[in-house]
DNA sequence: AGCCTTTGACCAGCG
DNA sequence: TCGCTGGTCAAAGGC
């Protein structure tokens, strides 16, 4: 696992989008289907089956090595050429691309796709790379100038991926998600072979939009991110102790990283430090430990049914949002060992985040979904921008975790008003969307289409119509920006990396939008951010 | 005592 | 209309 990282991305609906100028190239690449994926999970595939489709870009992180196997970047989906890009990016960059699926068509079903990313690659040397470029030839570029990173990336150091910074507000959006356990390799493996199958249009629509989504733990893979807080960690101990044993200390050192982010949640219930956190604390820790522990929404959940849905491979979680008025729910599939391996926000919350912690102790029994989860931050759209205030989030890391999944706001551009965090009241509220983090991703659900989320990249926004999905194809979207455009979009990528190295950006010029990718442990995050 | 999770049953939508 | 599947309800039990 330490290896590399695995970026995994889904793409919801193909849309080739034009949006996605600052799309990677490698997302247009077409790639063949990559075996890693099935290996993990034995995926599934696409099937789509209940109805959620599952594209999306999701990104997974894990270590490429795991089983020994080359560390090769796949991406779900299936495309025709396979030397491409990738190969020379691999080449390029020192670490592969995995293949991504686009939702659409021909992928569907296909796998997720997945990027690999030599550890120690952090997420803004990724955007710099290449891959993230439209061209596919980027390189460096001044604005950038990190290519360079790129040479660690096969330090065992995994790249590391801080957790996105809070302060993006509103406008950032987070999600998280991977769980290279569970996803990369297993779940999702599974899932991933599911593919898109989740698409936002699709299944619920109901329900406005929202959310982030907040980071899975996973173990295995190595956890990009390594910034997690200690609530993080806390809260994802137990996942991590899970884990934990599986993962290998391989990972990202990152762990160190979390150590810097400290306090611990409120959230988390109580994380007993366990050997874990010890660990993790010594630096052995992968860094996927310090990822388990997602940070709460900021919202109370309320666990009302469990489901083993038929093509999934992991039982599903319902989730009411405990707020007397609010009647956001959410869905959550989870590996055996805890890990998120699909998050499905319906519904905007019309209230505030709940003061932090309120809850937590009594009961015992209230967990958030996170918690439990670890996983999922519904992301509670507020938070960014005002959630916060209520306190959920108990501290800046945390936060910054959470906020990465600040609510998209017209992410949608036309007219979707899918974004706005759901928790705004007002805003969204009937807006229907729904977030989706899948694997790793996440996505909205809305009624008129689902938008992914997730991927940022593809932005999905209709389902019908808008999607963009950063096709990544190269002759599309990616490909249509001028260079200039890309320029520029590459520079605002830039500075927003740079102040939030953890997230890895693209920029949707069409949409004026930046989406950043987080970079989890296991999971990715991605968010969307307005310029 | 309150809140939450668990879990089997029920209901609704869809083919 | 039937069967399948997903989503929700509600009783029981735990913390």
């Amino acid at each position: 696992m330490d290896g590399h990282t695995h970026l995994a991305m889904e793409w919801k609906d193909q849309s080739p989008g034009p949006d996605c100028s600052m799309l990677p190239s490698f997302l247009t690449d077409p790639f063949p289907a990559d075996p890693l994926v099935e290996d993990c999970d034995g995926g599934n595939d696409g099937s789509e089956g209940g109805g959620f489709e599952r594209h999306g870009l999701s990104v997974a992180v894990g270590s490429p090595q795991e089983e020994g196997k080359p560390v090769t970047p796949h991406f779900g989906q299936r495309s025709s050429s396979s030397s491409s890009l990738s190969e020379r990016m691999q080449a390029r960059a020192g670490f592969s691309v995995a293949k991504l699926s686009m939702p659409g068509s021909e992928y569907s079903g296909a796998q997720s796709p997945y990027l690999t990313i030599p550890p120690g690659l952090s997420p803004a040397s990724l955007l710099e790379s290449p891959v993230f470029l439209s061209n596919a030839m980027g390189q460096s570029s001044p604005t950038t100038g990190k290519l360079l990173m790129l040479g660690d990336t096969n330090n065992n150091n995994n790249a590391r991926l801080e957790p996105p910074s809070v302060e993006d507000g509103p406008r950032a959006f987070s999600f998280k998600a991977l769980d290279l356990k569970s996803s990369q390799y297993t779940a999702e493996g599974k899932k991933g072979s599911l593919p898109n199958s989740q698409h936002p249009s699709a299944p619920s629509r109901d329900v406005p939009v929202k959310t982030e989504t907040n980071i899975q733990t996973t173990t295995q893979g190595a956890n990009p991110l390594g910034h997690l807080n200690q609530a993080q960690l806390n809260n994802g101990q137990d996942l991590m102790k899970r884990s934990y044993h599986d993962c290998n200390n391989k990972r990202n050192r990152l762990a160190a990283d979390s150590a810097t982010a400290g306090g611990d949640n409120n959230a988390s219930p109580t994380p007993p430090a366990t050997a874990v956190d010890s660990e993790a604390a010594k630096g052995d820790y992968p860094a996927a430990v310090a990822t388990a522990a997602p940070a709460e929404d900021g919202y109370s959940w309320r666990k009302y049914g469990q489901k083993q849905v038929k093509h999934s491979e992991y039982p599903r979680s319902y989730y009411k949002c405990t707020h007397p008025s609010c009647q956001v729910k959410k869905k959550v599939e989870r590996s055996h060992e805890g890990h998120v391996t699909e998050i499905i926000y319906k519904g905007t919350h019309n209230h505030p985040r709940p003061a932090a912690q309120s809850r937590r102790p009594a009961g015992g029994a209230q967990v958030h979904p996170f918690n439990d989860a670890q996983m999922d931050a519904p992301a509670d759209n507020n938070n960014n921008g005002y959630g916060n205030a209520g306190g959920s989030q108990p501290n800046a890391e945390a936060r910054s975790l959470w906020h990465a999944g600040v609510a998209v706001q017209d992410w949608r551009g036309d007219g979707l008003e899918a974004t706005s965090p759901p928790s705004v009241p007002g805003e969204l509220c009937d807006s229907s969307a729904s977030m989706q983090v899948h694997d790793g991703a996440a996505r909205f659900e809305s009624p008129e289409g689902g938008v992914d989320v997730t991927s940022a990249v593809s932005d999905e926004v209709d389902g019908d119509d808008r999607v963009a999905h950063g096709s990544m194809s190269q002759g599309q979207g990616a490909a249509d920006t001028t260079e200039g455009d890309e320029l520029e979009s590459k520079r605002r990528l830039h500075n927003l990396i740079s102040a939030r190295p953890h997230h890895i950006c693209s920029f949707h010029q069409e949409r004026k939008m930046c989406v950043l990718i987080l970079g989890g442990r296991m999971f990715q995050e991605a968010g969307v951010v307005r310029h």
